[in-house]
RNA sequence: GGGACCGUAGCUCAAUGGGAGAGCACUGCGCUGGCAGCGCAGGGGCUGUGGGUUCGAAUCCCAUCGGUUCCA
């Protein structure tokens, strides 16, 4: 039963951002809401005051609301876990681009694939959203970046707290004064209308039921109703209409906060059933409670923006708020410069794909419309310091990398410039093709070129060409983009939303003991065991299943480095271990084959480690750190882990990067590591706090658990790093390390592949094989091989300088000896023969000694050259006047020898098959100026 | 994810499927008061790489690497 109102804005693109649309079937309403217990906790305030005027809002900077809204639920009331914002890129998360939501990087605990550590959380969320990029600056909220406070439950509370620690919140921290405040609920959900009306004391009227706004889903998955709050910004914001109400599109009503209860998991055949765990996800963007608070019409006045809007100002020496049109441009300058600075911040370079090109995509518009202001020089990475300046406290990469940043952006502006010169120059070109040819319009197809190709802004197109007097095809130009946006929808796979993988194993909370990293061999009790998703007793011999055990040795596939292999045993049997992936408590759950035997819950089993290819793990994983490090050292702190593999043979490392590394610098890289492989430096892991391990400089990753304590892995002084994996004990063990392959993976992401240990060695195996291979070649021994090579190469010049001197003075020779063959066909000189041995360049070079020597001629050579025929054909201008074409006799020369040709009228060449017919061919020449003479005559006649 | 375009001398770029070129830079010689001085001579190229089509490929096709650009 799928419910009925399905369509509408649902397809559209943006749906998975958007608190999407949907009707809550009956069944599902009645099924999902519980009966509540109500406590009254009126809010009296709402009978008194009353009316809309007069108030005195609080004051606060966007700093202060977001620094109070961790604290208020952090307090031990609300005992939130504060978490840091994650990074923009998503972590494993190929359906999204962006973190877009403030609960995206969430998606594990909602989903269930982990369990945090606390089932309630609360965070800022640094957001980019960038599908109405075209509206930012002209409304009042749009933007591309963006920040999301939300808090956030696991399993734990549900409506009624949300609901009423929301109220508190807004009306007794932040203090906005009730009467202005209304909601929406989803038209079914009379639970959330009891909390809001009883407990709460908001009058009914001021609860609205909504339909499909009300409700949030994405795909398949978990999925709920939820309500939003509204603040009324009083009736000069807004449209005037007497329906005018919380939902309307006017700017009176603004949506401050939404409260999504996830209750419902939606099925494959769309049907929703009740989740057994509900969650709670809420989102206030810090910029509109900001402008809500200061009490100014829209963000981009608030603190967050207005400095940029200033600086902004300053530089273009244009005033903001003078004229709206212009004030557009400010908007856009400040959104776009705070994406872009964060988007680098985390790591992200523009380039022509993916984020990369979004980030490109921004920053131009953003500099076209410096232009607008008059800043025709790069501006933008000087906005930079600005966006660190207001938001770098909160967010320490800003400040961190700015002068990279800065040197990002600069370098993206200067390249943009670049890009206009050249375009201008192409335009420029078209357009006087068009006024040559007595044209008024630019084709629409070539004003598309312009853009698609060489990314020239159409708006600048028909600025220019106005200048020439020439309007643009704007219809022809709409056209083609519309056909390239079709291809590229067609071309797109939709593969969104969350999975819910709630097998049967995440009832299963036993704990399971990691002892890996000092034991490779261990004893443990088998705790439980699934086939699929069902839970199992036992797992016959032959059988594929996955085993939890409360102690073990066996690493799970995680921070890249891959899984342990190996043997269980126990009484009367044994298994191979393939794979050991973490569960949803964190165990480590191995798949396992019976080999034979039966495995048993509660059979007590010895584990063992294949120890050969744990030891080839640990060697790469230890010198991935090192690798890291250096890469840093050498090529700067840019340098962000992207993502890596630390298998037994080998080790990639993918890192943010702008371009390909010089031999040096990998030389260099190379060098570095292997230095401190050779110092021989201990080992040290530790558990510490984070916060101890933040103040020992510990890279950590994105993405990072932020849990309190952590393991921290020093090797030596040199590198330290917050990591769960294994390795070696000194850095000695790792043996020797060497680079392998350098490649590009995408915008501004280089991919390091090398090899340690028995790996380096093999490589250097092979190398050295391949030396040996071409000394032996040279009859040299390796050592002097360059020289030997460089001794080659410049005889082989000598011999090639030589070789054309005596070919030059033999053609010359041979020239003398065919002149003399020179004779009359139909009044027409002609020289045709064959030359023996002779290839392409030898026949051409024959033909311009013949040349130089005569005036009017038909001049046909034939040689013949790696048991193929070759001709040459050449005719004086006086008779190519007379209709004789070099082209066209060479090739019925050479169709004699199995070939063809062609050629310009002067001077023409052909090739064939069959060398033995080369005379044959060449004779035909006479024919052929003869039945051309013939013709001659004949036309003559007529 | 889907397209479009570009890779030719140190640099900027030419070259209908038919002889790899120009300007600047470089080297040498000569001239010159100077401005990006002038003249002559010369070096420099596996046309990004690997396949294919063709008598013949810088040119057409496929793959690959690097870059530019548009759409999602």
């Amino acid at each position: 039963m799928s419910p009925p109102a399905f369509d509408s804005p649902v397809s559209r693109a943006c749906r998975r951002l958007a608190r999407a649309v949907c009707r809550l079937g009956t069944r599902r309403n009645q099924g999902g809401t519980a009966r509540v217990p109500l406590v009254p906790v009126r809010d009296e305030r709402f009978f008194h005051g009353g009316q809309l005027e007069g108030i005195n809002l609080k004051r606060l900077s966007a700093k202060e609301i977001r620094q109070m809204y961790k604290d208020f639920f952090a307090e031990p009331e609300r005992d939130h876990l504060v978490f840091p914002s994650a990074s923009l890129v998503p972590k494993d998360d190929p359906t999204l681009l962006w973190i877009n939501a403030g609960m995206a990087p969430l998606k594990p605990y909602f989903d269930g694939r982990e369990v945090p550590e606390k089932p309630r959380i609360v965070d800022a969320q640094k957001c980019i959203r960038t599908n109405d990029i075209e509206n930012v600056g002209y409304t009042a909220r749009h933007l591309t970046f963006f920040e999301m406070l939300g808090n956030f439950s696991f399993g734990d509370y549900f409506k009624r707290e949300a609901i009423t620690w929301a109220w508190e919140f807004l009306t007794r921290r932040l203090e906005l004064p009730p009467e202005r405040l209304s909601v929406t609920i989803h038209v079914k959900d009379d639970e959330a209308f009891e909390f809001w009306n009883k407990l709460v004391g908001l009058p009914a009227e001021r609860i609205h039921r909504g339909d499909e706004d009300n409700f949030w889903e994405i795909g398949e998955g978990p999925c709920g109703p939820c309500s939003e709050i509204f603040y009324d910004r009083g009736e000069e914001y807004g449209c005037g209409s007497p329906d005018c109400k919380p939902g309307c599109d006017c700017d009176r009503f603004l949506e401050i906060w939404n409260l999504v209860f996830t209750q419902f998991n939606k099925e494959a055949d769309g049907s929703y059933t009740p989740l057994p765990k509900k969650n709670i996800d809420t989102g206030m963007g810090l910029e509109r409670i900001a402008s809500v608070m200061q009490d100014v019409p829209n963000n981009f006045e608030t603190d967050l923006f207005r400095p940029i809007i200033d600086r902004t100002s300053g530089m273009s020496g244009r005033a903001y708020g003078a004229d709206a049109a212009q004030d557009v441009h400010f908007k856009i300058i400040a959104d776009h410069v705070r994406t872009i600075t964060f988007a680098v911040g985390d790591g992200v370079l523009p380039g022509n794909e993916g984020r990369g090109y979004i980030i490109r995509r921004l920053l131009r518009r953003a500099a076209r419309s410096g232009r607008r202001l008059g800043l025709e020089q790069p501006f933008l990475h000087r906005l930079v310091a600005v966006v660190d300046e207001i938001m770098g406290d909160e967010y320490p990469e800003v400040r961190d990398k700015r002068p990279f940043i800065e040197r990002v952006v600069k370098a993206e502006e200067e390249r943009f410039h670049e890009t206009l010169a050249e375009g201008e120059a192409l335009l420029l070109e078209r357009l006087e093709r068009v006024k040559r040819e007595g044209l008024t319009h630019l084709a629409g197809e070539d004003a598309f070129r312009l853009y698609d190709t060489y990314g020239f802004p159409i708006d600048l197109t028909e600025e220019i060409a106005r200048e020439q007097g020439v309007e643009v095809d704007r219809a022809g130009f709409e056209r083609e983009l519309e056909a390239q946006r079709e291809r590229a929808r067609r071309a797109r796979q939709v593969a969104e939303g969350m999975n819910s993988e709630r097998g049967a194993l995440e009832t299963v909370t036993a704990p399971s003991r990691f002892v890996g990293y000092t034991d490779l061999v261990a004893t443990g009790t088998v705790t439980a065991i699934a086939v699929g998703t069902e839970l199992a007793d036992e797992l016959p011999a032959g059988a594929e299943g996955q085993v939890l055990l409360d102690v073990t040795p066996f690493y799970a596939e995680s921070g890249g480095q891959v899984a342990d292999r190996g043997i269980i045993r126990w009484d009367g049997g044994e298994a191979e271990v393939l794979d050991v992936q973490k569960a949803p408590h964190g165990q480590n759950l191995h798949t396992v084959r019976v080999l034979s035997g039966t495995l048993r819950t509660g059979a007590s089993v010895a584990c063992e480690v294949d120890a050969e290819s744990r030891r080839d793990i640990v060697k790469n994983h230890t010198a991935t750190h090192l690798l890291h490090k250096a890469l840093r050292e050498v090529l700067g702190s840019h340098v962000a882990q992207a993502g890596s593999l630390v298998a037994p043979d080998r080790l990639r490392f993918d890192f943010s990067h702008f371009g390909p590394l010089s031999a040096e610098e990998l030389a260099e890289v190379e060098r570095r590591v292997n230095e401190v492989i050779w110092r021989d430096e201990p080992v040290v892991i530790r558990e510490m706090d984070l916060e101890a391990a933040k103040a020992m400089g510990a890279m950590a990753l994105f993405g990072e658990k932020y849990g309190s304590r952590v393991r921290v892995v020093m090797a030596g002084d040199y590198s330290i790093e917050l990591c769960g994996g294994c390795h070696v004990e000194r850095t000695g063990l790792i043996g020797m390390f060497r680079i392998v392959s350098e490649t590009g993976i995408g915008s501004g992401v280089r991919r390091v592949e090398a090899v340690t240990g028995r790996g380096a060695w093999r490589y250097g195996q092979e190398r050295e094989a391949i030396l040996g291979q071409a000394a032996e070649l040279l009859k040299a021994n390796p050592a002097e091989l360059v020289a030997r090579v460089e001794r080659v190469l410049a005889e082989q010049r000598e011999l090639e300088r030589e070789l054309e001197k005596l070919r030059a003075r033999l053609s010359r020779d041979r020239a003398a000896d065919l002149l003399r063959q020179l004779q009359e066909v139909a009044g027409v000189p002609v020289l045709a023969a064959a030359v023996g041995d002779a290839d392409m360049d030898v026949l051409r070079q024959l033909a311009d000694e013949l040349r130089a020597k005569l005036s009017s001629y038909v001049l046909v050579l034939g040689g013949t050259a790696g048991g193929k025929a070759q001709f040459v054909a050449a005719v004086s201008p006086d008779l190519q006047a007379r209709g004789l074409h070099a082209g066209r006799l060479v090739k019925q020369v050479a169709e004699v020898a199995g070939g063809s040709g062609g050629g310009r009228p002067d001077l023409a060449q052909a090739g064939g098959r069959d060398a033995a017919k080369v005379p044959q061919a060449v004779e035909r020449v006479k024919l052929l100026l003869q039945e051309w003479a013939g013709n001659q005559v004949a036309s003559e006649k007529r």
